[in-house]
DNA sequence: AACACAATTAGACCAGTCGTCTAGAGAGGG
DNA sequence: CCCTCTCTAGACGACTGGTCTAATTGTGTT
């Protein structure tokens, strides 16, 4: 109704397309022109919500990364559960949506990370931040795991999510290249091994 | 000398000037142009040697884990060492190529994976060729570390050496985000613990 | 109803893309 | 000495890229 609301509409309607492109052909290999049609807005439109293709990468990020947070939160809280069990449904959805049928799992961060990392610093900020926020997020579950009991570790909280991210990282790398799941059942055990929980 | 020496030059020339470019800006953004003036070639040429960009892009994947997995054979083969300390070379020696000042580490694979595997399926099949070749190998190093003793590890040799190249896939992603040699550290100190060693 | 002013769009713009194609340069064999 | 065949040369075509200016549309106030 308001102007302001469709404003945000369109934008989002902009971001939410560029979205499904780009985690499935990256950001150079992208056209706006795809973008835009597939958006069903005009080319002329862009560069009233967007300062610069790259300014619209970040604000992709950012967004991205904002609705990525806010799930892991509530994975990470959900009631009734030990750290350990929310933990390991976090990694479970985590396969559950990259190892889907679609080939194009949806996670922009692994998609995009090595890409436009040295293509762009607002963009490779936009990474940095939000993967900090997720592997703080795992480091404090990890931490209220051990208080609690139901995680055992041997490193640091801190030091260990740093170390599952960077493995189901590079899992889900593996297993983009293999066109196969059975990366994430290697994280998977291993997750299970370094937290000290019973195997599957 | 002779035409077959040549031609063989200036299609390294063209793959090695590629390389560089490639590892610093990725696939699609790079033009040919760019590439063959670099390399001093004249755009005419490049049609002489290869078929497409994309079969392009296949060889020099194919060339590069080539090369890779010659220089990988040797460190995991230099005599006077075990093969715990074979092994850890060959991490430092990734550390220290992928951290190192220009900020481009020339590691092909970490850069080019997530783009390129879902654009064109043989540099797919090159990537996962070179990269099933590199797990072998430490499959291999880390048995043959376990049969002598300097190794001891909780799971099979083969998921060990995948799940530790994972690791350290994600680990040389992060570092791209970061800018930071650090994940490397976590992901050495991770790797001394799976493989039993002492701390460095 | 008419105006001012902001929000939005159409389309031009040029640099750059990949790939093609026609000439010709250069070397080896006879 | 010529003939042939590999390789070089770079202009060219058809097209797409991101960007910007100029015009259009819409809104709210008088």
């Amino acid at each position: 109704m308001s102007v302001a609301r469709d404003t945000i509409d369109v934008r989002q309607n902009i971001l939410a397309a560029a979205q499904q492109i780009m985690a499935a052909k990256g950001f150079s290999a992208v056209g706006l022109n795809e973008i835009l049609v597939s958006a069903g807005v005009p080319k002329g439109s862009f560069y009233h919500y967007f300062g610069s293709k790259e300014a619209f990468g970040e604000a992709l990020l950012a967004g991205y990364f904002e609705d990525y947070l806010t799930a892991l939160d509530s994975t990470l809280a959900e009631p009734g559960l030990s750290h350990a069990v929310r933990l390991m449904n976090y990694w479970q959805r985590w396969q559950d949506s990259q190892g889907s049928l679609d080939c194009q799992g949806k996670c922009l961060a692994i998609k995009l990370a090595a890409e436009v990392s040295d293509l762009s610093e607002a963009m490779r900020l936009a990474l940095k931040s939000g993967t900090t926020g997720i592997i703080e997020r795992l480091a404090r579950a990890i931490e209220a795991g051990v208080a609690e009991g139901s995680v055992v570790i041997e490193d640091k909280p801190y030091a260990t999510a740093e170390m599952l991210y960077y493995l189901w990282m590079g899992a889900s790398l593996m297993a983009k290249i293999r066109r196969t799941p059975a990366p994430f059942e290697t994280a998977s055990a291993t997750t299970r091994r370094i937290l000290s929980l019973p195997a599957h």
